[in-house]
DNA sequence: TTTCTAACA
DNA sequence: TGTTAGGA
C-alpha cells in the first residue's frame, strides 16, 4: 500500500536528478513543460521529483537516443499512463505494461506510415535506419 | 549556494 | 539546447 506512494513520493531535487539522468537542467524543464514529466514543486517553487520522474526521463533519454522527436516521446509515454502520475489521481489501476518489441514496432509503424505520405515523422535522423 | 523564469551578441 | 540575467 505504500510501494507506490514511494516511486511518487517527491524527494530529489534538480542537481540530483541531473546527475541520475544525464540530462541538462534545461532539457528537464523544457520536458516538464511539454507534459512529459510532473514533478512537484516546494513552497520556494523548486521541483522536487519522484523516482517515477526519473526512470520516465531515463526512458526520454533513450528514446532521444533512437532518434524519436518530442511529439513521438509523448505517444510512447502516453501509452504507458501507469507508471507515474500522482497519488492524487490514483485510485484504480487500469494496469498495462508495454515491452520493448511493442515500442519497436510502433516507431516503425510511424516511420513507413510517414514514407507513404510526405516527409513528417515522429523519428528524427539517420538512427531511423534501425527500423528499416 | 541552488534553482527558477524568461529570453537571446 | 546552451547560456545568462536577475530574483528568491
Amino acid at each position: 500500500m505504500d510501494k507506490e506512494i514511494r516511486r511518487t513520493m517527491p524527494v530529489f531535487p534538480m542537481s540530483i536528478v541531473q546527475k541520475l539522468t544525464g540530462l541538462s537542467a534545461r532539457q528537464i524543464r523544457y520536458y516538464e513543460q511539454h507534459q512529459l514529466i510532473h514533478p512537484e514543486r516546494t513552497e520556494g517553487n523548486r521541483r522536487m521529483f519522484s523516482l517515477n520522474d526519473v526512470e520516465r526521463l531515463l526512458e526520454i533519454k533513450s528514446l532521444l537516443d533512437e532518434g524519436v522527436n518530442l511529439a513521438g516521446i509523448k505517444h510512447v509515454l502516453n501509452m504507458k499512463p501507469l507508471e507515474n502520475e500522482h497519488p492524487s489521481s490514483r485510485s484504480e489501476h487500469p494496469k498495462k505494461d508495454l515491452s520493448n518489441a511493442d515500442v519497436m514496432k510502433y516507431l516503425k509503424t510511424e516511420l513507413i506510415e510517414a514514407g507513404k505520405y510526405g516527409k513528417s515523422s515522429l523519428i528524427q535522423g539517420e538512427l531511423s535506419r534501425f527500423f528499416h
